[in-house]
DNA sequence: AGTCCGACTCTAATCGTTTAGTGCAGGATT
DNA sequence: AATCCTGCACTAAACGATTAGAGTCGGACT
């Protein structure tokens, strides 16, 4: 390895004028300088990351611990979190909890362990036994999206999941469908039981009973949803139309009414919530509501960003619209 | 912040048995073992992965350079690489190239910068102006995934691309069809070369003339895969199917038969490289060739491993297997 | 009794940076 | 002429861990 005491060897200066040359932290006589870069050049010398972070207590690490990375929604935000932070001179550390309190634990740990300058989290929302406790968390800059974990004051970026639950549904019912099945995630997830809520209240704006409704909850996965739907299609009579509150419940739902054997929209209607880039190559087309994954991510790390710059005070909530992208997959119902 | 000197202090101990006590790395009397886990406990402390990195030299750290995040193909790599990660006690440094060969090089100095232990890198195919000199890689243990780095000589991980090519395209023409268009990737890549030469050998085997085959290359994207095929679909005597080098350009080729009205696979047979989660949810469900993914990451983590540990020797070439998924995108041809 | 050994424990150097504090030379100011 | 800046450059002390190497203390052996 070389070092900075080599290059200042052979630049015949001390190391404390490379790194002032190098950092631009001090004011360099232009010929020190270019001996400086020329020994730099000659050595191949590069910075060690590690010794910098141990002196100045930062490093240029941005933790994003996400809970499941094959999820669309998870996978566009790793994305623009990842492109964001370059921007901002960050790299990023990526760790996928799985879903898993415990995992999540670990990884909170070793985010503290790497000494990460912030941390984008977006929580199991089932805290295991002994949850991410305070002394964890304390005096690390944080930003909480998609989901809140509870006991947690950080600044949290959330869509208007109430709000994207009634367009969908709303959006089935001006269509002309009366007997609505919901296939609903976890209720102990915030944006499962949100998007229920948006659920029922547009029910209830038309008059509906919710109580009446088929509603199927599970969590937020293929074959969990595939099962509820299979159900939720099995009961008479049979819903017209489904409103699916996530991209891998859409895709269990998807599957399940192929294999029934029945036809969408002809024979039912999908609207679900989560849009992804393949919703749009499905046949048919799929009706979705779409986060605005960009805007959550740029929030986001904006909001970070700013903790880390120093920002105190009380943890912000923003609250991002979303859109209903009306394709094929509803039809007006038959004979409507 | 608590350090292990505060740990110390308050069992009473030198920072040196605290150090033995943690780590298991020198006996240490039951008591004061205890005395130093009570005082650990009590100041909640963790040990500083920095300034470990900084005594020992390594890090716990992967690092994790592909192109393109959004293609799920490296979605589900980097989901199997931080879990086999995770595993061997490494957290992963995720970055995403972007298909850019300079951002590519930017990271390569990045991961140098962070000291990480090891890198698994998809490299882009073209190299930049001044590619990652031999310099900036020096040292680092490093696998290669996918494609491989014009003069780096590291280990390397790739599926039999030329079987898949083959795989696909002999499916096709066993169905009774003739004329196949290819929609094809960039030359320059070496999974897009050899793709497209195993769709050439099917049809040099069937007697079939490759150079009369209408063949459209580009990027491996959406766009240029929707335009390729709208050209192919326009072509006289129109293709009766279609081979799709990846799972973007599928996505593309998908909208565009949509888009001509066409019908898949009653009016043209779709066979592609590259399964993915939804390709078994869409209507139809879509033939393809599916990379052992899984393997692919383990078998990276495994000789990246390796060569953390020291094992010296020139490089490895893994060469994996690959496996048709037929499902309902191809139909025997019309008549035949 | 004297020596040696094993089992702990401690002190202090070290990893590669950054940076506060000090020194120094030469020109401007009184 | 003495003093004071000002602008560079240097020395040396951190940062928080790990780890040689040295010290200590009983008990076992000769």
């Amino acid at each position: 390895m070389v070092t900075i005491r080599d290059v200042a060897k052979l630049a015949n200066v001390s190391t404390a004028t490379v790194s002032a040359t190098l950092n631009r932290s001090a004011p360099v006589s232009p010929e020190l300088q270019a001996r400086v870069r020329r020994a730099v050049e000659e050595l191949g010398y590069a910075p060690d990351g590690v010794a910098r972070s141990l002196k100045t207590g930062t490093t240029a690490l941005l933790g994003l611990l996400v809970p499941d990375i094959t999820n669309p929604f998870f996978t566009q935000l790793v994305r623009v979190v990842e492109a964001a932070a370059q921007r901002a001179g960050y790299a990023v550390l990526l760790c996928d909890s799985d879903e898993d309190p415990a995992k999540e634990l670990t990884y909170l740990r070793l985010m503290r362990t790497h000494r990460v300058a912030g941390l984008v989290w977006c929580p199991v929302g089932e805290p295991g036994p002994e949850g991410p406790n305070a002394r964890t968390l304390a005096g690390l800059p944080i930003v909480m999206v998609d989901r809140a974990a509870p006991g947690v004051a950080a600044d949290l970026v959330v869509i208007d999941n109430r709000r994207a639950g009634y367009l969908a549904t709303a959006h089935l019912l001006e269509l002309g469908h009366r007997r609505i099945g919901a296939v609903a995630g976890p209720p102990h997830l915030l944006p499962a039981a949100e998007r229920l809520r948006g659920f029922t209240d547009a029910l209830r704006e038309r008059g509906l009973d919710p109580d009446a409704a088929p509603v199927g909850q599970g969590a937020f996965r293929e074959a969990e949803a595939y099962a509820s739907c299979r159900e939720l299609l099995g009961s008479e009579p049979r819903p017209t139309a489904l409103f699916v509150a996530n991209n891998h419940m859409l895709i269990g739902v998807m599957r399940a009414i192929a294999d029934l054997g029945l036809a969408c929209p002809a024979d039912i209607s999908v609207a679900a919530i989560d849009d992804f880039p393949w919703a749009n190559a499905f046949n048919p087309r799929l009706t979705t509501v779409r986060q605005p994954v960009a805007a959550i991510g740029e929030s986001a790390l904006r909001l970070l960003l700013a903790r880390i710059a120093g920002h105190a005070g009380a943890p912000v909530r923003e609250t991002l619209a979303c859109e209903l992208i009306v394709r094929n997959s509803c039809a007006p119902i038959a004979g409507g």
